[in-house]
DNA sequence: AGGCATCATTGATCTCGATCAAAGACTTGG
DNA sequence: CCAAGTCTTTGATCGAGATCAATGATGCCT
C-alpha cells in the first residue's frame, strides 16, 4: 500500500477532510509514513513536540526517569493519535507493540496548518480531551488503588477500547505484556501474574496462551476494579 | 467588580479575543461567573463535561474512588483553565483552595460556540497538551517514584507555576495543605511530613508556618527528583 | 489577645507489593 | 517438529510507606 494510502485514511477518517484540498495537501507535506516493528521505537525529534497517528497496529508511549525505571503512560490502537512532548525532565519514547504503521508529524507545524480548518482543530481538541480524561483516570489508579483494583480496571479499559464477541463476555486479545501492564500500571510483572491467578480462580476471568484473555463477569470485575455503584 | 470584568478579562488575556464580537457576546451567554470561597465545591453540572477558568485564586481537582479515596488530578491558579468530564466510573469535584472566582461552561456549548474563531480553538488545544503533559508527568511520579521524589518533583512543579522572588533560592506560598500534597502524590500526610522533614535536615528546604516553603537548592532538589540528567 | 480546633510532626508497628529465586509454559526459528 | 530462549507463574523474604497513636505548632474567631 502506497504511503498516500495511509494519509488519506488519517486525513478522512480522523477528521472527515478530504485529502485533496489545500489544507490535505500542506498536512502531507508535514507527514513521515513509517512502518514499525512489533517492539521497535518509533524515530521521534526528541527536541520538539510530535504528533503521531497508529494508521495501524498497536503502541505504548512510555515514559523514562532515571535509574532504568520506566513507566507507561499510554496505550495506542488503529485509529488513535499521539502527542508526544519533546524531552526536558524526562524523556518519552513511542514503541510497537505489534508491527505498526505510523504517521508522524511536526506537532507545531501540524497545528499551524490545521489552524485554518476548524474541523480539524475541534476533533483534535476532543481527542486531547479523551486523553487527558484518561489520564487522570490512571493518575487515580496509580495512586489510590491496589493491585487487584489496577488490574480490574485495566482489563476494563481494554474492554471498551479492544472490540471482541460481545455476548455478555468478552474477549480479548492483548497485544502488550504482562511487563507492559505491570509498567503501565504501576506493578511488577509477579503482582501483576498473582493477580490475574486471583482473577482467574475467583472465575472472573480466563486466558489462554500469553495474550488471550477472557472476561466472564463485567459486572463483578466492575465491582473490583473500584470504581462508583 | 462587575461579573462583565472577569469575563472580559478571561476572554483577551486567555484568547486574545475581544468581548464586544459576536463570538464573545456568544461566549458570555453560556458564562457562570460565581464566587467560591476556601474550601468549597464549584457549584458543576455533573451530567454534562465542564470547562472552568480560574479567574483567581486556587483550586483543587479531585477525584472519587470508591471507599472515601481520594486522588487530587491537578492544582490550578489564576488564569488556568480545567476540562472536567460528567461523572462515570469516577466523580470528579473541583475544590477552592483559597477563595476564587470562576467562569463556569458548558464544555460542549463552549467548543461549539468557539468552532468558528480559530485562535480561540488553537489556544484550547495548546491549554489541554499542557494539561496532558503534566498529568502523565504525574502518572509517571505516581508510578515508579518514591515519597522522597514525588516531593522534590512537586515542589519543583510548585516552583514553576507559583511566583516568588528568584535570587538563586525560591519562596513558595503554598496554597495547599499537606494532606492535599498527600491526596496529590498519592502518599499520606504523615509521610509527606516526614519528607519535609528529610529535605529539611539536608538543608535544601526551609518551612515557615504551614504555606511558606523556601527551596533553598534548586539544582539538588532536582537531582532529588527523579529526573533526567 | 486568648482559646481552641485544626494541622503538622514524630514514633512504633503492620502490610502490601517489591525483590529474590526457581520451575513451568508459550512460541518462534531453525 | 523440536529446541531454546523468553515469558509467565508460584513461593519465600524484605522493605517503603501505611496505619495507629500521641504530642506540638499554627492560625482562626470571638
Amino acid at each position: 500500500m502506497p504511503a498516500s494510502g495511509s494519509f488519506d485514511t488519517f486525513l478522512r477518517g480522523t477528521f472527515g477532510v478530504e485529502p485533496g484540498g489545500t489544507t490535505g495537501r500542506g498536512l502531507r507535506e508535514l507527514a513521515a509514513d513509517i512502518a514499525v516493528s512489533r517492539g521497535s521505537i518509533a524515530p521521534l525529534d526528541h527536541t520538539h513536540g510530535t504528533l503521531v497517528f497508529v494508521a495501524d497496529g498497536s503502541t505504548k508511549l512510555v515514559a523514562h526517569a532515571s535509574h532504568d525505571r520506566e513507566q507507561i503512560v499510554a496505550f495506542h490502537f488503529g485509529g488513535d493519535l499521539v502527542a508526544i512532548p519533546p524531552d526536558s525532565q524526562h524523556a518519552f519514547s513511542l514503541m510497537a507493540l505489534r508491527d505498526s504503521r505510523l504517521i508522524i508529524f511536526p506537532a507545531r507545524e501540524f497545528y499551524d496548518r490545521a489552524s485554518v480548518e476548524p474541523v480539524i482543530l475541534r476533533s483534535l481538541l476532543g481527542r486531547f480531551q479523551t486523553a487527558l480524561f484518561r489520564c487522570r483516570d490512571k493518575a487515580l489508579g496509580l495512586g489510590r488503588k491496589n493491585a487487584q483494583e489496577r488490574l480490574a480496571s485495566f482489563l476494563l479499559a481494554m474492554a471498551e477500547r479492544i472490540d471482541g464477541e460481545e455476548d455478555g463476555r468478552r474477549v480479548l486479545d492483548l497485544p502488550m505484556s504482562r511487563r507492559d501492564i505491570g509498567d503501565s500500571l504501576g506493578l511488577t510483572i509477579e503482582t501483576i501474574s498473582r493477580q490475574f491467578s486471583e482473577l482467574r480462580a475467583a472465575g472472573l476471568v480466563e486466558t489462554s496462551g500469553r495474550s488471550c484473555v477472557i472476561l466472564n463477569d463485567l459486572a463483578a470485575l466492575a465491582q473490583r476494579a473500584g470504581h462508583l455503584r
